[in-house]
DNA sequence: AGCGTCAAGTTCCATACGGGACTAAATTCA
DNA sequence: TGAATTTAGTCCCGTATGGAACTTGACGCT
């Protein structure tokens, strides 16, 4: 792509929706964040994380008393019953100490179980109990209404088309390059 | 929309993108967190947040010992320099203890500077100095190229729709409705 | 079989975090 | 104009967090 190309879909990437959002009212900074910003999407996804996340996970925090590491637990067994610890680690990107501690609590409020896997005796294989069930079932409805509050911006035209597209990139990411520290030299 | 279309819909959405996905390896827990979700979107977004942060963030706590919350506070002044600590707070979604403490850790190192607004004596208009304009210069970099990375899983055209409708979400987000608490009994 | 390396989880600890109470200035309204 | 409310920002403090070191079991290799 020559230069000038590359720098002018830059700056459509970066606008992108300015027309659509027109004379929607948003707050200044987040106009500046949205449209003059070279992280376009990191931005927006970050943002969207935030605003969905917080209030949700506050009300789970209150009603159930599960603060979010333990809910990630909590919610990947409903999906998926009798995963290990790693697992969940590395689907949902929180460091394994934070899951262990999360587990710890959740065996000892009779949410979840834990066996020793035969297979491997290092680790342990989770199950998610009736008490567990019973809240990720009722837990489950808030969520998915804040979803589809937050899908509603779209028409179910647009909502596939961004399913696919994020769908896209999530299954892409193991290929992201790592980020190397450049500064090495110090220590 | 009749209620079978409905559910046809959102069997749709929760599994957009997974013919597109085809063969490629994607770990079991995220495959099932992304094909057999009903919080579609949610998940994809927070996946793709954590993965995008985590290493960039924690690079630059190593390369310029600045954490995550300060980081965000010099980016915004890049970005729009003369803002203050609350618009600050309601563009990145971090409570405004978290943004008070890493104003003051920045002005400590002399990265941004703050004076009297004297429109309103009870808040502080914030400026980056030249040191700070360095740091988001040079950080802005690989930020910019992770960015990259990130979106090279969808064309030039998908990008630019990725960025429409993300954008279409943002714009509308103040308009979900908030979230109650149900057991509002428990005191 | 025996040694070195790796992977699953746990524990320790310093630190960051965020809720909530607080101060001071602005704004509203009677 | 002055009491009542709201807003900007700070402070206090208990708790959650995540890095690093550690334990134990698995695995590769000779």
């Amino acid at each position: 792509m020559r230069e000038a190309d590359e720098y002018a879909l830059d700056n459509l990437l970066r606008e992108g929706g300015l027309v659509a959002a027109g004379n929607r009212r948003v707050e200044d900074l987040v106009a500046v964040k949205l449209w003059q910003n070279p992280c376009w999407l990191s931005f927006r996804i970050n943002f969207l994380a935030l605003q969905f996340n917080e209030p949700i996970y506050r009300r789970f925090e209150k009603e159930y008393g599960l603060p979010r590491p333990e809910f990630v637990v909590l919610y990947s067994l409903g999906l998926s019953d009798g995963l290990t610890a790693s697992a969940i680690c590395s689907s949902s990107g929180f460091p394994k100490n934070t899951i262990s501690r999360a587990i710890q609590k959740l065996i000892d409020k009779k949410i979840i179980r834990r066996e020793v896997d035969q297979a491997d005796l290092r680790s342990f294989v989770l199950y998610i109990t009736d008490e567990g069930r019973r809240i990720v079932d009722q837990a489950m409805q808030p969520m998915v209404e804040r979803e589809k509050a937050m899908a509603s911006a779209l028409t179910p035209a647009e909502q596939l088309m961004l399913s696919e597209l994020l769908a896209k990139i999530v299954v892409d990411s193991p290929n992201w390059p790592s980020i190397t520290n450049i500064e090495e030299n110090e220590e």
